[in-house]
DNA sequence: TTATTCCATTGACATAGATCAATGCAATTT
DNA sequence: AAATTGCATTGATCTATGTCAATGGAATAA
């Protein structure tokens, strides 16, 4: 159950048997079957969860009526509205489980102690956000400069897991593309070579 | 020279007046003129810097020759390139001096230092990374959703100072669009009202 | 098995924004 | 003061990608 948690953790930062037999005690195990929502727009983000087992996508619902995905969430990951979970305002984001999934759950309150109780977890999460962040400004640089083609050919690279398990007009989502052109993409580079 | 940085640290985490003191003697002045560079591509990232004064650009150039801005800096803010500041791989990023600037550096010894011996710095950095992170990742849902013209609209209300102090064609590299498409934007809006 | 829903593909057309090019004004530099 | 450079504007096109619509297959449900 948190095998990989524990393992996501040791590989950051040090802490002692003890203090992870304390985290455990934080956190709330939750299955969730393909289809139901981790959260719903308008909803406050109440947890913050690490994903032991299945994926999800987090996106917004635009004017348009697109839904723009964030991110995909699986083993090994986090996933939150930081936002909404921090300062406790209704969240932009819907978290929908892709497959059933097996969660770990913590709340606000019981974070701030971890984080005040044991500081290996401040600089866990830290280390954590940071790469998060890397990342994010990594693909918003992309978002700005590369073609669609571009994008989802970084994508294959990076996530290869990603393009198997998910539908396409999702990955199209994520890349901030339409379905259409997806498919006419794939269809090119596939006449190419 | 060092009240930004106080307050900047004192909004967000408690620390003694010891601890800031020592704090103090980790970083180095540094002075820098309009169109000086803080960091050129291919650099490493030596030191992670705060803005007591002036504004700075951090950018990429791209192989089409666009130079897609990641953010302005000014006064109270940080800049670094995150990913060669931690691993000391070249950067990708300039950043360049758009206003004479006063700036605190501090290298990667000192900053590990300063985490190390003062835990309220791992929490107050992890809460600025936060707050980028959660920045970002709405910059980038806006760039897949909205048009140019909401675009320059969000960051005129975000950041009124921003557009005084910038050439507007750096507000445009900073939304990814062109600077025809910005002053056609600005045109339309001025005649609409 | 049949019906339904989901999903990818393909074609015809529309459009936001890019590109290329010219102009003129400020601001700096000489 | 003249010259140079940086910057915003405007017009004429071009193009990548979006939109709308139809089709067919695969997965899921009845």
């Amino acid at each position: 159950m948190f095998e990989l948690l524990s393992q996501s953790i040791k590989e950051r930062v040090s802490i002692t048997e003890e203090e992870f037999n304390f985290c455990k005690t934080l956190f709330l195990p939750k299955k969730l079957r393909k289809r139901q929502y981790l959260l719903q727009e308008g909803d406050v983000c109440k947890y913050t969860a690490f994903v032991e087992k299945g994926m999800l996508r987090t996106y917004t619902v635009d004017e348009k009526g697109n839904e723009p995905i964030l991110q995909f969430s699986s083993e090994g990951w986090w996933v939150a509205d930081l936002y909404s979970f921090l300062t406790n305002e209704p969240s932009l984001f819907n978290m929908e489980a892709l497959e059933d999934c097996e969660l770990l759950l913590i709340t606000k309150p019981s974070w701030d102690i971890l984080l005040e109780k044991i500081p290996a977890f401040e600089r866990y999460f830290r280390i954590l956000i940071q790469n998060n962040l890397i990342a994010t400004q990594r693909r918003l640089m992309g978002s700005m400069s590369e073609t669609a083609e571009e994008k989802y050919i970084k994508l294959t690279n990076n996530f290869p897991g990603c393009i198997q398990r998910v539908p396409q007009h999702m990955i199209a989502s994520y890349l901030g593309i339409t379905r259409e052109t997806l498919s006419r993409i794939r269809g090119q580079m596939a006449a190419r070579k």
